[in-house]
Order: structure tokens, then sequence, then C-alpha cells
DNA sequence: TATGTTTTGTAGTGATCACTCTAATACTGG
DNA sequence: CCAGTATTAGAGTGATCACTACAAAACATA
């Protein structure tokens, strides 16, 4: 009945998640997700509103498949313990090819936005959220299964995880050296879990 | 033999430390500077060169008067675990009016500057690591009077502190209840420096 | 094939960006 | 008071910003 669109639209965020990601809102201009994803100016507003609704769409598009299938790989294995260590270290690891320093688009995204912008806000909010709530599943599990003692509430300590993460992945900016944020990771684990 | 100048440097930097604080270096323009420091454009660009020499100045300044100042009043002080206590929860709670959320100035530009400029990114480490320094002295007081007893070198708690504190910084930004970031604050002090 | 509907390519919108030019201005030293 | 010099005010620079208008193009249905 019309003619229908000529781009696959989750490539189109997979390719405009890699620009945010790396220059960040306000560095990322609308010239650069044409280039990115190869659409014209017509074809991204037609699809997607404007610029802010692209990056929210991003920012579910991160959510769901960059972070979700790390904590798929990570948190919902058989040793939580092991899986929250690499889910830690991996952040500083598993990178791009050049993309050192870039952390998470979450992380960089409350830094600029947060306070600026309430939608996003909550947005970003609902994700560091879900990460709570499956840092949690893990230390329990991990108490459950005798690997972890502590009398330390669950959610606490989840909380510091996230705290320490941000932390870390803030400092992977300045620092740049993969090496030492490893071990960065697994000392601010330590701290947190204990040396179990 | 010449015309004076007609403004307080000092007040200029202030002003402007400000507006980069609040905004950021890519949210901010030549135009809010103007607004926040007074200045015509020409006085701006005859005195501080370009925007990015004139946030350069802004970081020294944070660096000497708002975090230096800071250092001194909580690290400086005789009881060093109560210092770094008060110098984590002050954070949160001696903010100037309606400005939650913010942060730090450091910590905001690390994560929008740092990779794309190595300028930026050497003043930010070296800021960076003064406060780790601070951090490692206040932590060797209280190891020497007893306050403090840990088997973890100084230069590693501190690297925690660094870690966590960046990560609390950063969290205020989504989370907004200062009482909430205050209990964090001394939670995340009790994992690294234990609960003495 | 003809019609209706949506997408696409392209040129272009006013606004704002960092920054500059120029001349009037205000001061110092003689 | 005059000459010399640095600072100031204010208009204006081209470039880039997010975004749009519009018509050609491409398909599904009839």
């Amino acid at each position: 009945m019309a003619r229908p669109q000529n781009f696959d639209r989750v490539k189109v965020l997979k390719n405009a998640t890699q620009v945010f990601w790396h220059q960040g809102f306000q560095g990322t201009s609308m010239k650069d997700l044409e280039l990115a994803t190869g659409l014209q100016p017509s074809s991204l507003y037609n699809s997607f509103g404007n610029k802010e609704a692209l990056f929210l769409e991003v920012l579910d598009f991160y959510d769901e498949f960059i972070l979700g299938a790390r904590i798929k790989k990570y948190l919902h294995q058989e040793n939580p313990l092991a899986g929250m260590k690499d889910f830690f270290t991996t952040c500083f690891t598993d990178l791009p090819r050049g993309k050192k320093g870039i952390a998470c688009l979450i992380v960089n995204s409350v830094s600029e936005m947060a306070i600026h912008n309430e939608t996003i806000r909550k947005r970003l909010n609902r994700t560091q959220k879900k990460l709570h709530l499956n840092f949690v599943k893990c230390i329990d599990k991990a108490k459950q299964n005798g690997s972890l003692t502590s009398d330390c509430p669950s959610e606490i300590m989840a909380n510091q995880m996230l705290i320490s993460l941000n932390g870390l992945l803030l400092a992977s900016k300045v620092v740049k050296d993969n090496e030492k944020m490893v071990e960065a990771s697994l000392q601010s684990l330590t701290f947190i879990l204990g040396s179990s």
C-alpha cells in the first residue's frame, strides 16, 4: 500500500549507539548520525522524530542489547562470584578496537544529561536499577551456595558495587591502562564482597 | 602607560567556573560566559585567548580554590578518619542553593572531555592525583595514631576511595536524595577503611 | 497499468556557534 | 596637556547547528 523503508531499523540504532557512546549527546551532530547510519535527514526525522527521541531509543537499545547481553553472559552464569568478577573486568578488556576509555553509554549520559533532562534521567535510572537488581540476585546466589558469607544486606553490597563500577568506568577515561583498571576492579570487589 | 583592565580576573574565573561546573564545556556558550562574567567578547578573548584556554584556567581555579579549600578544611584537620568522612559527606550536603547533582567539575569534565582532549585529560589527572595523595596522607596518619588498622597499603585504599567518590558523585546526579548519598558515602568508607 | 501512500533525496531554513575587526575609550608617563 | 598604549564596546564573520519543505521515487493495492 506504500513504499517500504529502505533500511534496517536495528542496524541504524546500532550505528547511532556507537556514535552517541563515543561522542556524547551534545558532541554528536545530526550530520554525524547521517554519516554513521547512511540515512538522509528526512529518513532520520521521519523515523525517529528528533535528536532527543533518537537518543532515547539508543538508550533503550543499549539497555536491552549491549548491557542486556553482558548481564546475561556474566551475571546469569552458574558461578555468581566469578560472573561478577568477569562482569567488572571485561568492562575494560572487551572494548571494541581503539575504543579505550569510552566507558559506558549509561555512565557517560548520566554525567552529561541527568540533571538537565528529566526524561533521560528516568531512563538512565531505570537501567541502573536493572543492573542493581542483577547484582543483588548474584550476591544472594553466592550467599546461598556458600561461596560468599557476609552480614551485610545484599542490597547495600549491590549498591556499593554499582557505585564502584561507575567510578571505575569514569577512572578508565583518565587512566587508559587496561591492566590497572582490571586490578582496581578486582580490588573494589574484594573490599565489597570480601576475599572469598 | 596604558588603559588598565576594568575587571577582577579572579571574580571572572569564579563566575566562569560556576557556569562550566553546571553546564559542562560543550553545554556552555561564549554568550553564557559573557553574561556570567559581565565581560564583552573582546575582553574575554583578549584576556583568556579562547574557550578552551579559559576552561583550562577554570580547571586550575577549581583545583586550587574550590577543591583546595575542601582538602585543607577536611583532610588537613587533626582527626583523619573524621576528616575523610566529612570530606565525603559534605560533597552532597554543602552544595550551593538549587545545585543538587552538579557533582564535581573534575568528575564532570573527565566524563565529557578526557578522551577527546589530551591537554585537559592531563590537567584532570593531575587534580585526581593530588586528591589521591591527600587521601594517602590521611590514611597513613590514621594508621599511625592507631585509629585505623589495616594490612592494605594506603595507596590502594586511597585509590578505592577515589573510585568510590567518583562513583558517588556520579550517582548523585540520578539519585538527588542527599540523605541517601550521605548514607552511601559512609558505607563506601566502611567497606574500604573498615568499621573503625 | 493506474492510484494512493509512504519514503527518500536535496536544497535550504533561521538560529546559534566560536571568534574577530575596528574604532572609541581610558588610562600612564612625560 | 599631550602622546602612546592597552582595553573596551559593538557589530559582524563564516561555519555549523537541529530541523523542514517539497517533489521525485518506489512500492502495494485495485
